[in-house]
DNA sequence: TTTTTACAATACTGTAACGTATGGACATCC
DNA sequence: GGATGTCCATACGTTACAGTATTGTAAAAA
């Protein structure tokens, strides 16, 4: 029996609220960010959560809000020239994604995108944070020298795989071979 | 005020109940597929729907089931050798994705592909499908002169790029462009 | 014509949510 | 140490659905 909060120092902000919903929301997506449900896992009541939020709308708001500017400043870390040459850079980030290492991460940002095709804001986030993405992989391309439109193509397509082979429901093997994994590389690096 | 069906030449078969749950569904998602708001739709009460059906479940199996025979049959008309150049009918397979003729068809696989991050058996038919499809463009690439292996690793890459590529929150122009869709497909279909 | 079949309507129960109103507990400030 | 502010619990009203049980009705079969 999960004793009340009413100490001080157990008592939660709206980091906690929107933290409970990103792992509903990865489990089970959008439909099941419910505040009564985040509520008994935060051990608290309805009554918590409608002080720190205006209704369940205004939660989604601040979570995506909360995402955006996650990857935004992830992404900000990594546009420092850190030495790494672009090529090498190109494939660590496709070996990230192909590790399935951060499987949390993955789910979100999927129930996210599957979120974004029906509403606008979602949409909007979505479109900012890929535009950021984009304009980063472009600039690697582009230092190997591709020429500008060549490098938005090659980013987009990078892209494109990345996200569309976390949706394919294959034996994931297929991608763990080291040679596999290196055409691939070199299909979409290209030089 | 839509009238009762009580005349026999109005009535519904599950055929109906399927189509207007997968229109649902492409709409809004697996939630928003619910038995009472489908019933409005077809201008019947739930009544109908627990003859036809044992429960919501029951319809999300056959909707499955349904969706997969429609991709198999879609599938199997494509099989055939209809005198098309491999790298040609890979282009043209490439093209009808991008401009998003169908977009109905695109949203249903999304949403499926969604649900079966979570559910056992919506993934199992993604498999079957996923694993059909491959077979089919893997067999394309196999008569570009690419050996096994690779033929299977760039049927893979080109169905991710194709989904993945509907995934990306970007304007669409970028695609539309003829030669950047050419680039694309040099790269995707090599030779 | 009666009976049976196939489908649909009606009326109900149960449940899980959302949101609101209000009161209570703990800390802090005067 | 009383007043005030912050956060949470409790209790309520409402809605939207899933599912069941029962009755109704047009057409086909007997």
């Amino acid at each position: 029996m999960p004793r009340k909060r009413t100490n001080v120092s157990e008592r939660l902000g709206r980091a906690e609220w929107i933290e409970a919903a990103l792992g509903r929301l990865a489990q089970g997506g959008l439909d099941e960010v419910r505040v009564e449900v985040l509520a008994k896992e935060l051990n608290v009541t309805k009554g918590s959560f409608y002080w720190h939020f205006r209704d369940r709308s205004d939660l989604l708001d601040q979570l995506l809000d909360s995402w955006r500017d996650g990857r935004l400043l992830s992404l900000s870390g990594q546009v420092g020239d850190n030495g790494e040459a672009p090529d090498v850079r190109l494939r660590r980030i496709l070996d990230v994604y192909l590790d399935r290492a951060n499987p949390r991460g993955m789910a979100i940002e999927m129930a996210i995108r599957d979120w974004a095709r029906r509403d606008l804001i979602a949409r909007k986030r979505v479109r900012e944070i890929d535009a950021e993405r984009l304009r980063l992989v472009t600039g690697l391309f582009a230092q190997l020298g591709y020429e500008t439109n060549d490098a938005s193509t090659r980013a987009l397509a990078y892209y494109s795989f990345i996200f569309g082979q976390g949706l394919l429901a294959i034996p994931k093997s297929s991608l763990e071979n080291g040679r596999n994994r290196a055409s691939i590389a070199a299909m979409l690096i290209g030089k």
